[in-house]
Formats: C-alpha cells, sequence, structure tokens
DNA sequence: GATGAATGAGATTTCATTCAT
DNA sequence: AATGAATGAAATCTCATTCAT
C-alpha cells in the first residue's frame, strides 16, 4: 500500500517540461502538445493540474524565480560578512542568469505582460537592497537617498536581466562576463 | 486620367493607428482588423502597403525609435556645452519615455524578440556615450574602462526603458519623475 | 484509460463525402466546410487526418483510381479467356465511369491537379495492353507498331475519359452507353 | 481626324495577353493583374472591354478556336480531293495543337469552364466528320454506323487534345509527332 | 476612356480546451 | 485520473471588382 509518490510529482514533471519548451519558444509559440510530449503525458492531462495555458505559464514562471529567490534569500539570512555575501550574491546572480538565459529570454517579455514580473523584481530588489545596507553602516541620509538608491538598484537589475536576455546566443558567456566585472567594478568602485 | 491619387500620407496615417493599437495589446493580440478601424480605411488597404503583419509591426517600431533617435542625434550634433546637451538629453529622453510609454510596453518585449530592437539600443547607447565622453577631457584609462563604460551605459538604458515599461498604469508619472531625478543623481555625483 | 476511440473509418468517411463535393464541384470550388458538413464533423477534424486541402484531395483521387485499378489488375491476373476478359473490362470499365462520373469530373479539370492523373492513367493504359496483347499471338511486328498501339489506346482511353466528364448531367446515360458499343465495335471490327 | 484605329484593338491586345497568362497558368491561378501588365495597361482597363474574368477568359477561349475553326472550314470548304484536304487537316491540326499547346491546358483543365468547351468541339468533330465522309461514298450504313462513326471521331479528337494537354513540357514535341504519327496510320489503315 | 487605390467577402488552417471512454 | 479525438472560434491575407479622379 504505498504511496503513488510519483502521482504527486506529476506537477512538477509537467513544470519541468514547460520550464524547457516555453523557454525556448515564448509563450505564444509554445504548443501544450509540446509540453505534453516532453513530459511524457497527454495534454489532456495537463488540465488535470493547471488551469489552462497561462496558469501553467504562471506556475513555470513563478518556479523559476522561486528556486532563485530562495537561494539570495538563504544568503541574506547566513552569518557571513558582508562583503562575503555581497561576494556571493554576484557569484550566484550571474550563474543563474546563464544557467536560466532560455527561460529568460522565453519568458521574459511574456511574463511582463502578464504582470508576472512585478511581485518577484520587488522581492529581489529588496533583498539586494538588504545585503547592500548591510555593508556599512545604516546610513539616515535620508528619504530621497533612500528611494535614489531603490531606483538605481531596479534600473540595474532591470538592466541587466533584459541586457542579458538580449545578448545574441554565440555572445552569451562572454558578455554575461562583461557585465558581471561591470557590476563588481561599480561595487567596488563608483 | 488620373487614378484615386495614392495618399501620401496613408501609410503614416496607419502607422499612427498601429501605434496605438499595437501599443495597447502588444503584437500578437492586436488584430489587423482594428488597426484599419481605428485608420478608417479596410483591412486590406493595409496590405496595398505593408507586406505582412509583422512587417507593419516592424515599420511601426523603427517609426518610433527613428523619431526618438533623430532628436537624440540632432543634439549630439548641437554646439551647446556638453553639461546643457546632457541636461537636454535627460530632458528629451524622458519626455519621449513618458508619452511613447504605451507603445514601448506593446512593443518592447514583442520586438526584442523579432531583433528589431538590438540596432536601435545599440545607436542609442553610441550617442550617450559620444555625449558623456564629451563632458571631459577624453578619458584615457584604458580599455577595460572603455567596456565598463559602455556595460553600464547599456545596462542602465536598458534598464530605464524595461523599469519604465513595467511599471503600473496608475503610477507612470510618478515612477518616471522619479526615475529622471534618480538618473540626474547618478551623473552628478555618483 | 482510453480516449474516446479513433474511429477506424474516419478517414474513410471523409473520403466519402470529399469523393461527393470534389466531384460536384472540382477542386478550387470546393470549401472544406462542405465536406465536413456532409461527413457530419466539424472542419477541424479533416485536419487530423490530412495534411491540407490539396492532401484530402489526393487521398480522394487515389482511393478513386486505386479501386478502378484493382479491380482491372484482377481482371488481368485471372484465367479467363482473353475474349472474356476484354468483355470484363469493358463492362467494368464503363460501369466505373457511369458510377464515378462526378468524381472524375472533380479529378479531371483541374489543372493544379494534372499530375495526379498521370501515373495512375499510365497504369491503366499498361493493363488494358496487356489485356489486349494476350488476346491473340504476342504480335512482332516491330517497334513502330508498338508505339502506334500505345498511343492508341493512349488516345483512346483519354478520349473516353473526358468524353464522359463532358457529357451533360442529363445525357449521362445514353451517352456512356453510346461509348461503350462504340468501343466493343471497335475492338470487334476495326 | 484619323481614327485612333489603337484604341479598336484593344481587345485584342487584352486577348492576347490573356491567351499568354492563361495559357501559363490555367484559370483559376491567372491574376487578372497579371494580364493588365503584360498588356501594359492597368487592371481596371480590362473591364472597360470585358464584363469580368470570366468573360475575358470566355473571350480568348473562343478567339483560339475561332482560328483554328476557320482554318478547318476553309479546308472543308476547298476543292482540293478529299485525300488531299485530310492531309491538311492533320497537318494544320496537329501544328496548331503544338503552337496553343499552352493555351490548351490552361483551357481544358477548369472544370469551371467546362461548357465553353462543348460547342467548339462539336463543330470541329463536325467539320472532321465532313471531311472523312468525303473520302468515299457517302457511306449509307445505316444509323448505327452513323453514331459509332461520330463516337470514334469524338473520342480520337478529345482524346487527342487532351493526351497533348497532359504530355511534360520537355517532351511536347516529340510525342505531338508520335501522335501525328499514329492518327495517319490509322487513317490509312485501321 | 483610363487609372489603380480601395474594398471586403470569404477561405484555409491552427490550437486551446473539452469530454466520452 | 488519463487519454487524445473532436471541436469550432478566430485570424490573416488574397484578389476580383469598383469608382473617384
Amino acid at each position: 500500500m504505498v504511496a503513488r509518490s510519483r502521482d504527486q510529482e506529476k506537477p512538477a514533471h509537467i513544470i519541468e517540461a514547460a520550464f524547457t519548451v516555453f523557454g525556448e519558444n515564448g509563450y505564444t509559440a509554445t504548443r501544450i502538445r509540446h509540453i505534453a510530449e516532453l513530459a511524457g503525458i497527454s495534454s489532456g492531462t495537463i488540465y488535470t493540474y493547471f488551469k489552462d495555458k497561462k496558469d501553467l505559464f504562471r506556475a513555470t514562471v513563478e518556479e523559476g524565480w522561486s528556486r532563485f529567490l530562495s537561494q539570495i534569500e538563504a544568503l541574506a539570512a547566513s552569518q557571513d560578512l558582508p562583503e562575503a555575501r555581497l561576494e556571493s550574491l554576484i557569484e550566484i546572480g550571474f550563474q543563474t542568469l546563464k544557467k536560466s538565459l532560455p527561460l529568460l529570454r522565453g519568458m521574459l517579455f511574456e511574463s511582463s505582460q502578464m504582470n508576472l514580473l512585478q511581485g518577484s523584481l520587488e522581492r529581489l530588489c529588496a533583498l539586494i537592497e538588504d545585503l547592500l545596507s548591510a555593508r556599512r553602516q545604516p546610513l539616515s541620509r535620508g528619504t530621497a537617498y533612500a528611494v535614489y538608491r531603490r531606483d538605481l538598484i531596479r534600473v540595474t537589475v532591470v538592466g541587466l536581466l533584459f541586457s542579458a536576455a538580449l545578448v545574441k546566443h554565440s555572445r552569451v558567456d562572454a558578455e554575461i562576463d562583461s557585465l558581471r566585472r561591470t557590476i563588481k567594478r561599480m561595487l567596488a568602485g563608483g
């Protein structure tokens, strides 16, 4: 009477497949049938677990962000020195960026139109802000400066994500490395 | 002896309508029929001037960028003092950003998938770099610094465009103003 | 566990309907919707079994020829006396001609589908030639005669098919009977 | 005050162009615009002289048949010996066949235009029958024989036309020559 | 008469979703 | 729960024909 644990994981399997297919083709060009085939199930079954195509997309995007953000959160909660945590942030961030680029490409643009990005972006920026704040004494330079810094972080994060997503396939690695160096320099010096 | 003369401005009218409709709905969700209706013509007429939906979209996007970039180019070519030109750049940039936001929203995401963005972005960044360089003595801090600065500009530009495009309708004006202040401060101080 | 089982005969049903509709209207004037309606299914279903309109047409034509040619082939392979087989050929041929005339009409008169005709025609002529050869001692009257006879058969077969296809609806039966008598007489006498 | 004779010939020019275009593409695939371009006029002008596409096609076909039939008619009315006239018939017939094959192709294979064929075919067969009858004493072998002969002529004529029309482009000349030899032999011997 | 831009009905085909099995 | 055949709405694009100039 063992629980059929495989069935429990079916939604996860579907999301896994959706990850790949949405990532490669984007939302509109993705065919439900392709996801089903990759997951080794029939199209109809998808509708047992997800309301419709949009719902599956949302779940897939959320899963992606969730994986990424939980790493950052663990980082934020760690006891390491601020400088070390910042270093890790950059490493994790750019590593994930490289790894998830297909996903990012296929999803970023469409998910933004569905407002799937906003929340996660907000959370990511907040985490980064916390990490940065920890670096020195909490600066009480006033509200204006707080807004300035929040905007700056957001512009930079959004800029990084979309810049990476816009890079040509062939130059991905070099470009992302370049971006990482740029960010490091920025944090260090200017 | 002469046929109903080809209205010289008809393509412009169509693009004008396309501007609005693509802007509001994005590429996929836009119906050719809606553009035709808004332009006050029949669907078929669109195909007199544009090969297909994609071609119309490309033309619309290019028109938008073209308008914007030609302003920046005029600026770059002017004889004003560097500081003044930079000031103007920011004014024009953010003004256009506000005005073209619907367009930007509907288009940025899809056009990037069609590779319509790259070229214009490249041109925009180059112009901005020129404007910035003019501010002080040409800095001969070496190649590494040049790459750093180019990346920084790109991340910031891309970050600004997509940040703005991601803002909720209701908060657009406030957010864009905030972004402008942030950029000004960044250029001034940090 | 099993989906609505694929109706084994559905393609046959569709072809049956296509038979009628293509027959009555020809390829171009035939509307997929009409075939679907006659078959009692939705238009979309046709695309489950056939790639596109052209594919359905090809399948329909091939089915028609196939039915006809397999009868002739059976005849050619039979052990009957040559005279009897020739007699059967004519009976079967003209019977099928009557029955399939709508199809024939739709099939023959489509410049876009001409090449569908060539192959089947070739096969039919070859079969007829075999049947005729069997009638007497293989005639070794030389190559020139062989060409002559092949041409004659082709002209006659093509002439019969198209003559029948050109006949007015109201006079079909009488005309085809007349043609059959003519061919019989031709084979008997001239 | 010279009559603008060029205008008088405009319909003829149009038909000339239509000849080529219909011949190359068949009725359905022919675009009015292409005919207009080849004739060096605008599409609209065609509608000054022809009611619609079908009307232009009819006129084109009739012109083709007319040219051909008038030659045959002259032949039938000539005082030459029957044998010589028959010889001429074959020469003229196959010559025209070669020359007008593109037209023929475009003309024969259009189910929508089938009835254009009937009349001209009838006339052609009647002329041929007259020419053949003249060869010997009018045969009073009775009605049955008359029907037999008429059918035979029709089948042969139709067979020739469509056989020729079905031949592959590359083999046209050889095949038509072969058909001519076959017909000659048939008239001589069988 | 000539022009050719504009029209707009209409056809094929796709694909998310349903539901009988 | 799973299946996958069936559905059918919906969208782009074509092209004969019209008609203002």
